[in-house]
DNA sequence: CATGCACGCTTGAAGCGTCAAGTGAAGAGG
DNA sequence: CCTCTTCACTTGACGCTTCAAGCGTGCATG
């Protein structure tokens, strides 16, 4: 999977761009996971999971849904379910309707757990991204973001319509 | 360290442009990842830690500079130093000059490896950020993304100006 | 209705990052 | 000089993610 030699390097103006998305790219989440570490002790991925539950009718989904939706694998999410299900905010039922299914269900101690958090963590998102950004920018940046992401991942939702699942 | 009651949602606008960013914050590093690691067997640290050194005069680098610019703890650094140093790519020294530095040195066979590496990195972030957008989107990136690098981490270096920390 | 297969999920082990404690070298103060 | 502190770094333990293997359920096939 070698690549042409010669190969062709980045402009001035290509790596500036790259070295400051490079910088979002390692700072931002650091900054955005401890936030929610900090405020509410937990991380951006338990974050996700929660939230994604919230959102959800019953508050309840399929751990397969939920993992796709929190961006994460399987057994990714199945650890951090255990963990949560020990924490007292989410709880796991076998899908009465086809029993390999397993359904994570939000608990009232969990909606309250979102419920304290979200606004916290909103209000990092506004503070770090959109707050020192023009509403032209912000608008640039929907663009940038989505051509990105659809060069990263063909097949992958556009974020816009990720809801659609 | 909570934040006001009635949170300022997000309007229509700034939830597609967070919705579009926090898609290539998770799935870009990923991706970058996953090309280093089946291509050359690497972490993107470790690459970082391997093109710093090669970049460097007499590809020698204190390991505390080589932290800061590989973006991550000393801690973590020095870990990933004695794997590299296990797989043959760098070796340490302590410091002539002053004896609590600790010299990290590129081997030959390290800078092998990075010269086998760089060139299909730098295509695949070509691939992946650059050739997705067009010139305007590229400078209006490198404005976006040192804004919010900079409300990161205000004391940060603006990436631009890394190199002469 | 029995057998095999595929699917959804779970589990345990291995690897990596973080945190806190520890080591040894330089320099400061008496 | 000797001691005390600071600094650069290392180390070990713990937690989380990944990977591969395993388990049980439902469906298809005979």
């Amino acid at each position: 999977m070698d690549v042409p030699r010669e190969p062709r390097w980045l402009s001035e103006e290509e790596m500036t761009a790259w070295l400051a998305l490079a910088s979002v790219l390692i700072r931002l989440p650091a900054a955005l996971d401890g936030q929610l570490q900090r405020d509410a002790g937990i991380s951006h991925f338990e974050y996700q999971v929660l939230a994604g539950l919230s959102m959800s009718p019953e508050r309840t989904m399929r751990m397969s849904e939920l993992a796709q939706l929190a961006d994460g694998s399987l057994s990714r999410l199945s650890h951090v379910v255990s963990r949560l299900e020990k924490r007292g905010w989410v709880r796991r039922t076998p899908d009465p309707a086809n029993g390999r299914y397993t359904l994570a269900v939000l608990t009232d101690d969990g909606w309250e757990k979102v419920v304290a958090t979200a606004p916290g963590h909103v209000e990092a998102v506004r503070t770090l991204v959109l707050e020192p950004l023009t509403r032209t920018q912000i608008r640039q940046l929907s663009e940038i973001g989505s051509r990105i992401a659809r060069a990263v991942d063909p097949d992958g939702d556009c974020p816009t319509t990720r809801f659609r699942r």
